[in-house]
DNA sequence: GCCGTTTTCGGCCCGACTGTTTTCAGTCG
């Protein structure tokens, strides 16, 4: 594990016992903030650290820093130990149980001297919890049943799993008579890689249909377990343990409830802080002038009695803000916010500016269709171009090609791009093996006579960092390699991926003129948002793929798109976007290093 | 703990639902 993610790891455990000994609650959210952003950097703190820069990021202040800098220097901060000194450490993974919070484990810890689930357990079944103040027999029972649903609520679904279940909800919501529309919210909008759970919103007749459309909605067949439902939300799990929460507002306020729900919190918090400063308060029903909504009435349980400033689409909302739309992809507070009040945001990549996949397979591999069918699947989607990368020998379970057989294969290839001439161009190419020390598994003068190379790594996906780093550079400063293919080779949620120096790579892709895919699989999408980003940043080039195996597969380039846009990539940044004279160049320039 | 075109001190986003209470605290997103 890098020394960011040991650092992250710590500042949560430090939050989480800031809130359990209930000290200042601002304190944990910094804390929380500073593990968050050591999470998703895409450089070496330790780097930063060195080079005296932790001071120039937003959000780290003095007491991080010093925490950081002495747990770099020796692998240990007595800040935190004192602080954890302090708090059984049963009691932390006690805070991941649903309806558990740290108000409570202090009690039961005070109280009733429980330091880990196991005590809690324990107690809960020696009737030991009976005479708490504020703990009565629901409560006792929801805690029971929130340890047994634990284990299933921590895990993160990949968003390639809980898409098709959240899709299926919201053609089921459509269907209810008062539901006027639907719509996916929360990190699943956002396309994150992993999400925690699935926001719903609908839009419905009138305020006072949300209890019948709450009732319809905790009926579906799918739902196993009901965690709460009023007249504007509900909250259930799903057969796969899935927990899903559905808003209910009525049309005028839809916009504002989907920026809401969608979030992140992060994002959200940013641009109610910005209302404010602006005399306005923003939440899930609207945009408001905040002395009205101060003098309105306060009720719980609907819209307030006052005309928003902006609520019924999101675009209102951030217009009446005085900043520009912000894709959802954006929302996650990397800056996103301070660019829109500028209107400087870049526009992302849409599927509309993809020009042609080139990453595929054919029955003369592992793909399940042929060159043809391929090519005419390609062109129906109005691709321009198409390269046919089938595997290369070392590849023998998947049918991978000898070099006689990939020559061969070439001649078709080109065969059938002459026939198909005015509709779509092929070019002939292969997904050529980077071998364990980074030799190609095809010598140059094969490679020499294809039109594109891809080159990927298969074997020995738990190389070391060195090793992993050596490999891929020397594919990457080969000239006839023109896409480094899933670079790392990880897995969404189950296998971790090659622990490159993206710095290295970064660097060697930029000057060689080698792009990195974001491979659209599900579950690979990789390259992940993240180094995306910090390709990008770093002057590379990004070439988003299907490594479709079937017709079938082009389908799922929505998701490679989502992780580019994620990672802010304009139509500049993606090799797939060039028209195939930009394209040919490219290809080119490389050969004459 | 973090931050600053009102502030180096005094704020820090906001509301729904549940359960335990008779007006609110805790939890969640």
């Amino acid at each position: 594990m890098s020394v960011n993610h040991e650092l992250s790891d710590l500042f949560a455990r430090f939050a989480a016992i800031v809130e359990i000994k209930g000290e200042n609650v601002f304190k944990a959210i910094a804390f929380s903030k500073v593990s968050r952003l050591l999470k998703d950097m895409t450089f070496d703190i330790k780097q930063a650290a060195l080079d005296d820069k932790l001071a120039h990021i937003e959000g780290i202040g003095a007491a991080s820093q010093r925490i950081i800098q002495q747990y770099i220097n020796e692998g240990r901060s007595m800040d935190y130990e004192e602080a954890a000194a302090s708090v059984p450490p049963g009691l932390l993974p006690m805070l991941d149980i649903p309806g558990l919070g740290p108000k409570t484990i202090a009690l039961l810890w005070k109280q009733r001297g429980v330091t880990n689930i196991e005590e809690l357990v324990k107690a809960i079944d020696e009737n030991q919890l009976a005479g708490l103040k504020g703990i009565g027999d629901k409560k006792i029972q929801s805690i029971k049943q929130g340890i047994a649903m634990r284990a299933q609520a921590a895990e993160r679904r990949g968003i390639g799993d809980a898409l098709p279940i959240a899709q299926a909800l919201v053609a089921r919501l459509c269907a209810i008579p008062q539901v006027k529309h639907a719509e996916i919210a929360g990190s699943l909008r956002r396309g994150r890689e992993t999400i925690g759970d699935v926001d719903l919103i609908c839009s419905i007749d009138s305020a006072a249909a949300g209890p019948q459309v709450s009732a319809a909605f905790v009926a579906f067949p799918e739902v196993t377990h009901i965690n709460g439902q009023g007249a504007t939300k509900a909250s259930v799990i799903t057969a796969g343990g899935l927990q899903v929460d559905l808003r209910m507002v009525p049309e005028e306020h839809f916009g504002a409830a989907l920026l809401y729900f969608t979030g992140s919190k992060d994002h959200g918090i940013k641009i109610r802080g910005l209302a404010l400063t602006k005399g306005m308060t923003l939440n899930e029903w609207g945009l408001y002038k905040l002395d009205d909504h101060e003098q309105a009435e306060k009720k719980s349980g609907g819209a307030p009695k006052l005309k928003p400033l902006a609520s019924r689409t999101e675009a209102d909302v951030y217009r009446k803000l005085g900043m520009a739309f912000v894709e959802p992809e954006m929302r996650e507070d990397r800056g996103e916010v301070e660019l829109a009040v500028q209107n400087k945001l870049p526009a992302l990549i849409a599927v509309a500016d993809y020009r042609g996949d080139l990453h595929t397979h054919t029955t003369a591999s592992d793909g399940s269709n042929s060159i043809e069918e391929m090519a005419d699947a390609a062109a129906k989607r109005g691709y321009l171009f198409l390269a046919v990368t089938d595997h290369s020998k070392s590849q023998v379970i998947a049918n991978g090609l000898t070099a006689e057989r990939l020559l061969k294969h070439a001649k078709e290839i080109r065969r059938v791009s002459e026939r198909m001439k005015g509709s779509i161009t092929l070019l002939a190419g292969c997904e050529v093996d980077i071998l364990v020390d980074g030799r190609l598994d095809f010598e140059d003068g094969v490679l020499a006579e294809l039109d594109f190379v891809v080159a990927s790594p298969h074997v020995s996906p738990k190389q070391d960092s060195q090793k992993a780093t050596d490999r891929l550079k020397r594919a990457i400063e080969s000239r006839y390699v023109n896409v480094i293919g899933h670079p790392t080779g990880r897995l969404i949620n189950q296998r971790e991926g090659l622990p490159l120096q993206f710095d290295k790579i970064f660097a060697a892709a930029a000057a060689t003129g080698t792009a990195l895919e974001i491979n659209a699989g599900y579950p690979r999408l990789d390259l992940n948002d993240i180094n995306a980003r910090a390709a990008i940043q770093a002057g590379v080039m990004l070439s988003i793929n299907t490594d479709a195996h079937g017709i079938a597969g082009f389908d799922e380039i929505g998701m490679g798109i989502q992780v580019a846009r994620r990672a802010w990539a304009t139509k500049a940044n993606v090799i797939n976007c060039m028209d195939l004279a930009e394209l040919r160049k490219f290809i080119a320039r490389k050969r004459e290093l």
